[in-house]
DNA sequence: CGCTCAGTTGAAGCATTTCAATTCTTGTGG
DNA sequence: CCACAAGAATTGAAATGCTTCAACTGAGCG
């Protein structure tokens, strides 16, 4: 069942405020105005909603321009595995428009604004906006890669590296958008969704979440998750901070 | 380092032998041509050969034609997550071409005979033949499916279920482009492999698979797989098998 | 025949899950 | 401002699943 509302208006694209935060790469008039015209409205959502779900086909795609997102799988028997988490600036539902349904469904995790694209309009940016469908491809690259990292964290790294991985890399990202304050990010999901991620049960997920902050490598206060030494958190996560971080936004 | 060893000659895309199988949608005359004038030649390899590495810039995408061959990331310590085994008409390496470099290495299993398009052209591709460049998203989004799916695996299955999972996906993937002869396959891979793809130990991947093979859900002959019922490894598998098989070639 | 690599097995140890309470937070109504 | 309810976080203990260790067996090959 959807549980988002619509809710539209007209948009300039080209002052999505969005636009502002450094990671994004410049557009150019072109693209700004391709993009202007397949936007087809804003959604608004509260929290907890869904916004795709799997095995339905979606009509649209979204971007999500503000709030937090998870994408997530389920079994019949209720066991859930959350795939990754969507923030400012990700794309929502390529994988549904392109293969006819979706695999996996999307929930927001806080109050969201989603900007909307007509699924039927994709083949013609496809034919007429060669370098909007290039980024959407680069989205897709970007988001399989980290996946890839996933995958090696469920598989191969332990729980407290899995963890120290996964928060650092939440961290980073939630900075590239500028979500993170003197060090500070508030991450607007619970123990629970932690725990989907990581492949842990909730229990042991806490008690690992305790021995990262016993070590002094993550700090939590009324919700804020503060990182005093993200070095020393990447050297235990395995995590490399080399990559590039700059991407298109459409 | 790259121990594939180029071997290039005339070829013609209309011609290819994978083109028979059915799963793989029909191309238009003009997307054979781009497809032809895109590809750069031919690489030969042995097993064991490394088509593409983590780390470094590939100037080369690659469609495999024959053989199979696994991706996989490492932790500086040697541990290994194989995060998906590629098998004949499977694009290779679109991520690096993407984001600059590799985020994950491509080693063949057996001899492999790969089709190679030079980096450089994709954006020409994506300025000349949409259709080609919807079809590399196309199975970009495919392949996402593949890792979600992977992902709920390795975080939410057990090692029965997990396994059971895995070896019906590829038995029905072999299916697909014509590798199972009266309900038989041969998997080229090790206990090794299938190992750090399921992200077990090799102990426990071997306990594992004995288990199902004394359930009788897979039979194994001098290196021959079989599946005498895949509707009841499916089951125990939560496996879908709705799921649509046809996809583009390029 | 003997080497090597892959597969198999049992036993001990450890990581993670499950179960079952508690405690802490936050928001709401009195 | 306090009391209370509901959700979230925390904790200890017992049970389980998975890993590690250490052999051993079997198949393919020169």
């Amino acid at each position: 069942m959807l549980t988002a509302t619509p809710f539209s208006y007209e948009v300039q694209c080209s002052r999505c405020p969005l636009r502002t935060c450094e990671v994004f790469q410049p557009a150019t008039d072109d693209e700004l105005a391709s993009i202007s015209t397949l936007k087809a409205g804003e959604l608004r959502t509260g929290p907890a909603s869904t916004v795709l779900q799997e095995g339905i086909p979606s009509d649209q795609l979204f971007t999500l321009l503000e709030g937090w997102a998870f994408r997530y799988k389920s079994l019949d028997d209720g066991r859930r595995q959350i795939t990754s988490f969507a923030l400012p600036g990700d794309f929502l539902g390529i994988q549904g428009s392109m293969q006819g349904e979706m695999d996996h469904s999307v929930e927001t995790l806080t109050p969201a604004v989603l900007c909307s694209f007509p699924r039927k309009r994709v083949w013609e940016l496809f034919q007429k906006a060669p370098s909007l469908a290039f980024d959407i491809t680069w989205l897709s690259a970007r988001h399989e890669s980290m996946l890839n990292e996933h995958l090696l964290s469920l598989g191969r790294r332990n729980a407290v590296e899995c963890a120290a991985y996964y928060l650092l890399h939440l961290y980073l990202r939630a900075d590239d958008v500028g979500l993170v304050t003197e060090g500070k990010v508030r991450f607007p999901f619970t123990q629970d969704h932690l725990a989907d991620a990581l492949g842990l049960s909730l229990v042991h997920t806490n008690k690992t979440l305790k021995r990262l902050s016993e070590r002094g490598l993550v700090q939590w206060e009324h919700g804020w998750c503060f990182i005093p030494d993200v070095a020393a958190l990447a050297d235990i996560a395995k995590f490399d901070l080399e990559q590039p971080r700059t991407r298109p936004l459409l």
